[in-house]
DNA sequence: AAAAAGCTACTACAGACGTAGTTTTTACTA
DNA sequence: TAGTAAAAACTACGTCTGTAGTAGCTTTTT
């Protein structure tokens, strides 16, 4: 798919426009935390930038306002990130995990939960 | 610990510095992979950059070349980078888990490597 | 010692990012 | 239809990144 680098904040957007579904800029601007809510022309500028980078197009106008909506998944998204964070890891995923649990974010149940849905899934696939 | 944040190149050159322990603006140019190998002073602006971050730190002179150590560890900036990451996914590691699982980039087998070192781990603990 | 080779320190610069102001257009509303 | 409110479009700008050139100091080599 397409090589859609996105920055953090871009990102944030993308958030905003994966939930709503087909927001107006109005609505992303509102859509963001309160704390650091951007002026509605600074997302009016990131929604542009996404365009042009094929991650959101325009769909219709509502009244003299355009409506937006995703040009690509979120997971696709996730995807890419985890991708590059597994190439900082040397390419591998055991690492991350291992990590992760170290660090306790992750714990032993929730492996175990994974597990178990990783197994059942694997058995119903095909 | 210090709040250092990376850029993509400069984790690449930490990557060098912390593979190599003591080297040289030259060396670290060297250990880069032969595809992008930018010019010497490339690298020389990246590690004073890093050095004004408090990433690595120079530590004495050979002959008229300075050469440098890193200041932070691995596994502090790995581990800033997943909670990044994790912010992402909505604060938890299920989730980011569970994409890898999904993307193939995890096998059961894996999971399972991992469940029984934490085990261990778990039991030996105190 | 003079030249050569290698380093450091300083400077530069274009493109990306976050941020937002200003001008122009559009569409309701009285 | 004229006025106004809201949105779009355009412009701007400081900082960060990747990238590197250049001037000048230092060490090594003739």
């Amino acid at each position: 798919m397409s090589k859609t680098k996105l920055t953090p904040f871009e990102l944030e957007i993308m958030d905003v426009v994966w939930k709503l579904g087909e927001p107006s800029v109005r609505e992303v601007q509102e859509g963001l935390s309160e704390k650091k809510r951007p002026a509605y022309t600074t997302v009016q500028t990131i929604l542009l930038r996404l365009e042009q980078k094929g991650a959101v197009r325009r769909t219709r106008k509502i009244g003299n306002a355009f409506l937006f909506q995703a040009a690509i998944t979120r997971k696709s998204v996730y995807r890419r990130i985890l991708d590059e964070v597994l190439a900082l890891f040397g390419g591998s995923a055991q690492p991350v995990v291992a990590h992760l649990l170290e660090s306790g974010k992750l714990t032993l149940e929730d492996l175990k939960a994974l597990e178990e849905a990783e197994t059942k899934k694997g058995a119903k696939k095909k």
